[in-house]
DNA sequence: TAGTACAAAATTGTCAACAACATTGTCAAC
DNA sequence: GTTGACAATGTTGTTGACAATTTTGTACTA
């Protein structure tokens, strides 16, 4: 049988959509997969899948076990209080550093981004995940403009690995305190007031740290 | 042929091997890494090195190009300010986490520890590695006890990358003044001063990335 | 000589089969 | 009924072969 073109290789479109899986909740913690199983759904056989589950462990999303294939790693509270103590951390940095780096059109797009996510707040209709990708597109911007491409990609790491547990606590979370804080955080940038900007930052990703915890302790079940 | 009894995967095996070659300078950057080749030399099949290769290309020590292979990751200066500038921030951090956390017991092993570095140092026989393990040693210490997981996995991740490049500026460097920067931060965590302790681990990085920025704007063809 | 088209070689991507290991189910002994 | 050995089954680890792609070598043309 004649293969198909691979413009890109079938490792990357497996990772790619098992990464999005986990990250979004189609796939739970817990939850054993199996290479057969996966064979099928993607029509390939199992060395793509291996490929995909060995980067998918060296990345913390799933856990593989000698002999005995793969787990969807669970978070503990613990550890997702200290991705949050990192974040705070980190964030605040990198609105430090970014703060006297960003012009007039970077604060126009920090103040759309904002609109947006004021007005899908809104319209409430349920749906999370715009709510999610707009707020993750404002905390972005901070840290790719901050001028230090590692602490870009280590907040970037951070995030992808507690998204799934973010969007839990969305739905019990006033969104209107978030916009509050981001109009808050650009007016301070806004001014140059870079240590303010840093300050508030870490003020509102604590805020939005202890919604995550309570919500966890209250359905420890997750 | 029957195979041999495999208590730890072909797969950890290669991967650990390359890692090490790559951290401690014996394959140098840049340098591009045959399938067949390390097949030859672990004695297997390309599949355990395949998998090796795409841990090794997601912790950022190999790049994997499609279709093209694996080549050993070039770290310019740019991105080793970054890293630089990274640890400052996190290893302040876990020292103030960690301090009110260390006990006597603890700290008397910090100052085993900075004796050993001060006897290395001291023989001066022109070998790094053993210096360069004393003092990782002592820095982990403190991550490890701040109580903060991630704080501890992310800077050893930090750690691993630039170790290759570190390990250059040694040869220049007056290991004096590192040991006399250990005792002061020793000191500040025994009177309990957390945020001193902070202050004074970052000055010392700051430093040590001194002192290897200037290396290598002298030797750029690192 | 420089440049280009094309064939040959080398290298990576994928696959299906086999070997090693883990889990499950069965059955006898107590 | 419980326990432990042991076979049966299922899953992962590894391998060698083939397909697809890239690189290299070579002859030809301007």
């Amino acid at each position: 049988m004649p293969k198909k073109k691979s413009c890109v290789s079938l490792k990357q479109k497996i990772y790619k959509q098992l990464r999005h899986d986990i990250v979004f909740g189609r796939i739970l913690p817990g939850e054993h997969l199996k290479e057969a199983r996966l064979t099928a759904k993607f029509q390939c056989s199992r060395g793509p899948v291996r490929e995909a589950f060995n980067q998918l462990d060296s990345e913390g999303f799933l856990v593989l076990l000698q002999n005995q294939g793969a787990v969807v790693s669970k978070t503990s509270p613990e550890e997702i209080a200290d991705f949050y103590a990192m974040l705070e951390l980190l964030e605040a940095q990198a609105v430090e550093w970014a703060t006297p780096r960003l012009n007039v059109g970077d604060i126009e797009c920090l103040e759309k981004i904002n609109a947006d996510i004021k007005r899908i707040s809104c319209a409430d209709n349920g749906s999370i995940e715009p709510w999610s990708s707009a707020n993750l597109e404002f905390h972005r911007l901070f840290r790719q403009k901050c001028g230090n491409g590692q602490i870009d990609r280590i907040i970037e790491d951070i995030r992808m690995r507690i998204t799934r547990y973010r969007h839990m606590s969305l739905l019990v979370t006033a969104y209107d305190e978030y916009v509050l804080d981001h109009e808050k955080i650009i007016e301070a940038v806004r001014l140059g007031r870079a240590e303010e900007a840093g300050c508030l930052m870490r003020t509102h990703i604590r805020r939005a740290k202890d919604v995550l915890m309570e919500f966890l302790s209250k359905f420890p079940d997750f």
